[in-house]
DNA sequence: CATGAATGAGGATTCATTCAT
DNA sequence: GATGAATGAATCCTCATTCAT
């Protein structure tokens, strides 16, 4: 009973976030609230019930993105055996995510403070999931020695930012290839 | 009497692309159109007769920062014989000069279509000037055979957005250590 | 079945009458609907079945605590034989009463038109029972002559302001001093 | 030449303050920016050059009433030889006065902390006037020997609160009154 | 009847740009 | 030409009130 209610306000929370991830996506950083409301199709009331700031849509829109990377590192060190490919295959799929999402693109700048405080969390859970993946590439002797987690988180805000400058169409990156670069420069030859 | 007035003017002009550039760095890209004529010393009418727009005068920050990134790599061909060490010289130097330089970092992403169009030439001069650094390196074999000028241009977008990230002071990106990764990904043992 | 409803309406009416002195105590007349709602332990909509308009309920506050001074004075009529003793003892209950509710210090001039009708009542039955112990105290001689029932109604307009303004905390308002000056000046020497 | 466009910006601020008293005479303390600047005749934007902040244009408005109330005091003290003529005539000037600005009435109320921070200075300009006139009239014996310079500054909040209140219509209250039984109450037969 | 989610008209403030002096 | 005052659309957020569940 209270469920059905919890389903209508879930059902309005998710149209929000979708609607946030689309505005974002389009108009950047500078998506008004408004505009967010008006595409989920709920007043802006609504909006700040279920997100007290702007802030804090974006970190909420970055922590579930970050989450979700995690697992999927997490499924990819499981479900691949080979600790290279594991350790490739996890970095082409995230930066894959990546690139289907502009919001994302640009945490690193929309990301105030308050917003990166309600993301910690997952990107910490995204760190661990990576620390694993990482160890066990190092022990195989495929990667240097000397790599460490936030290599990837470094390497992840520059992909991001190629991606969304390539998207606003005056000049082109190629991040693809930056990333083929990165991984030559990081892989060992066992 | 006319040249008189041009060199108030230019004199003008220089100031207010310096305080252009000083409130940058300072203030990032909220800088006020304000408090820029203020630093320059100016009105914002006078600021507004030199550059008709913010674009406007962001761009021809850019033009005149990449203008001197060119200088910079074509005397750094000349002066170090070495092929290795003016490619990666160069390129350090360029990092480092970005990372003072709040305006230049968000260039690629933060400008407009219109700034752009400004900067256009000046990235055509500086990509000629790599031009000439990358041909020596790979004749020398010490640099990848397919390695070509825009991968300088897509890294230099990520270290960017990196330092300005980084500058937000919400999370901390290393891009000295992503330049050293870069390198070791694209340099050839002779 | 019938009595059992009212009687739990009647307990939640209470409740939020009590949070709503509660909530206007503490946070003045920005209190929000909400805000009493929770504090009441209530949804917001049990709220507006009770009273449809904030009005309304500022109103309904009002005329509970000006009828509570109503029976006050009354009582003090009947306690206090000594006729000054009952005047000025009920005029100093009474500010003492309104000092620990800042809903009824704002009533004169924050209270719309609707909140002012609905406690209009009470007014009169307030006046009442002052009409009482002011004729006595001037059939005593000891009050002014041309001493009225509304002039206190004025001096705990002017009160009520001091105690509000003194709440507010910017500058400090010394009401009961005034008060005393009130009473020196409409006493009489027997 | 200078002094031309300040005769502009003067005018223009005049206006604003011209139109904020009508406003908040009006409408009360929830008078908008927005329509303010519409009386003045003049964009949100001159209103917000001129004063920073709603509060800011408050405080402005008590600091420019309050000089003025300091102003009469001092010139009714030089004017009137009689002690107690002078503190009558003051007293009741300066009700008068107050009677006719609404805005200056609510002062006590609609002053955030930052406004009364404004108008410090010229509530202390008008405590010092009547620190004059007091003392003259304790001397002279006309006066109780324990008054003080912010029994004035607390009548004043009551009888402004009288005569908002009076304003609103809803009940009416009769600050005249109120202000002849204070004096009757403060003064000495010599 | 109760609940609390949804609504949306405001309301204060900012800032690139224009224009009178 | 220079100045800086004026402009006002844009923007985030609030809160009394309504309404679906």
């Amino acid at each position: 009973m209270a469920t059905t209610m919890r389903a209508d306000a879930l059902r309005n929370r998710q149209r929000i976030l979708d609607a946030a991830r689309d505005a974002f996506t389009e108009l950047g950083e500078q998506a008004q609230m408004d505009d967010i409301a008006r595409r989920a199709g709920v007043g802006v009331g609504t909006l700040y019930r279920h997100f007290t700031t702007k802030d804090a849509l974006v970190g909420e829109l970055l922590r579930l993105k970050l989450s979700e990377f995690a697992e999927h590192v997490r499924r990819k060190f499981e479900e691949e055996s080979d600790p290279w490919a594991a350790f490739e295959g996890g970095l082409r799929d995230q930066a894959g995510m990546m690139a289907g999402d502009a919001a994302h693109q640009n945490m690193p700048f929309a990301a105030t403070p308050n917003a990166a405080r309600i993301a910690a969390p997952a990107i910490e859970e995204l760190r661990n999931a990576w620390g694993v993946v990482i160890a066990r590439a190092k022990e195989a002797g495929v990667l240097r020695q000397d790599f460490e987690v936030d290599d990837i988180r470094t390497m992840m805000c520059g992909l991001g930012s190629m991606m969304a400058a390539d998207a606003r169409g005056a000049l082109s990156y190629d991040w693809q290839r930056q990333l083929d670069l990165f991984l030559d420069g990081v892989r060992t030859s066992s």
